[in-house]
DNA sequence: CGCTCTTGATTGACGTGTCAATCAGTTGGG
DNA sequence: CCCAACTGATTGACACGTCAATCAAGAGCG
């Protein structure tokens, strides 16, 4: 079961050509995507280490950045998991490090026994602040500093289209883990 | 120490602006940047499921892929982590579990006694092989299925640009560990 | 009410990645 | 020849992510 569709419409098959799905990938399609994998992952890396250096891993900076945005710095764990889409345990193992960590607390739930309320300790807050702007710096510095406005434009655009094409199947899957 | 000619040359700055490396980031420039982490990450994710059915992890397939195009299917592991692009102590750990499941087989080298030489096994060629169509199918479906070619050359080029801009920091960074 | 079904969250087991330490073996200068 | 420096590889400690199991609390319905 294939969404084909997306594909077809934007043309990438010429009339009497065999449809998308059945071409088989050339090589320059293989060399694109390794070149995916390791460039993005590079950046991973490097962003990551630099953000290290003020004591925040890459996780960690979602959660805190999630948080400060949120309305009295405060979130429901279930709300938290969704805005970053996170798996819930994911995040519940995060928290329980983040927390001997003095980055966060967990409250119980007025409304809900069941509940947790995550909320940023004023020591979370600091560290935050502190990380952003040499975070910012150095995605500004590795990636929005090496492309054009145009390459930008372009990528954006790419990005879309490979999300919208994910989209359905990423749906499918949800419905398949709830039956 | 920041690389600015790319940018320059590139003429991201009109005259009279201040010098690329100055100007702040745009939201805009700050939202294709969290995409390109969410897109490849979903990317990354649901590959991985895929290829996991085979039993193999994207780990496990890039370490046999190399082996499997070695002469010989047999490398020496230092060879193996300069290929891949991988930490020793992370190809160590991994090949402690890939052995441990007869995907691979570590010997002594002949030449040096440190060494050891890494090769497939019929096992781990078998589950290799079985595993390589699929996942190009796979690669094909939610990645070269999604895009027109024009979308293609621009992604190629734009990680290009991203790679090379890259590149010196990465080789500062290599020189700063030799210290 | 009482029973089942669902939901919010945590836990344990295990695979994975990084960093620093270790250790055996090799190599080059005195 | 000998020792200091380097190299190849492994290990341990710990952070991180996923999956399946668990558990308590709410919700729906007879």
């Amino acid at each position: 079961m294939v969404d084909v569709s997306v594909t077809q419409a934007r043309g990438i098959d010429s009339p009497g050509t065999r449809p998308a799905t059945r071409r088989r990938m050339t090589s320059a399609e293989r060399a694109t995507w390794r070149s995916l994998l390791d460039t993005t992952g590079e950046l991973r890396r490097v962003l990551g280490a630099e953000l290290q250096e003020t004591t925040l891993s890459p996780a960690d900076y979602q959660v805190l950045l999630a948080l400060s945005e949120a309305l009295g710095k405060r979130m429901r764990s279930s709300v938290l998991a969704r805005t970053i889409d996170w798996e819930r345990s994911r995040l519940s193992h995060h928290l329980g490090r983040m927390e001997r960590r003095g980055l966060i607390r967990r409250d119980d739930c007025a409304t809900d026994s069941r509940g947790a309320e995550i909320s940023l300790t004023a020591e979370g807050a600091r560290v935050f602040r502190r990380a952003t702007t040499p975070h910012m710096r150095s995605i500004k510095r590795h990636f929005a500093d090496a492309l054009t406005p145009e390459q930008f434009a372009a990528l954006a655009d790419i990005l879309q289209s490979l999300q919208h094409h994910l989209h359905p199947y990423l749906v499918a899957q949800a419905e398949d883990g709830r039956r």
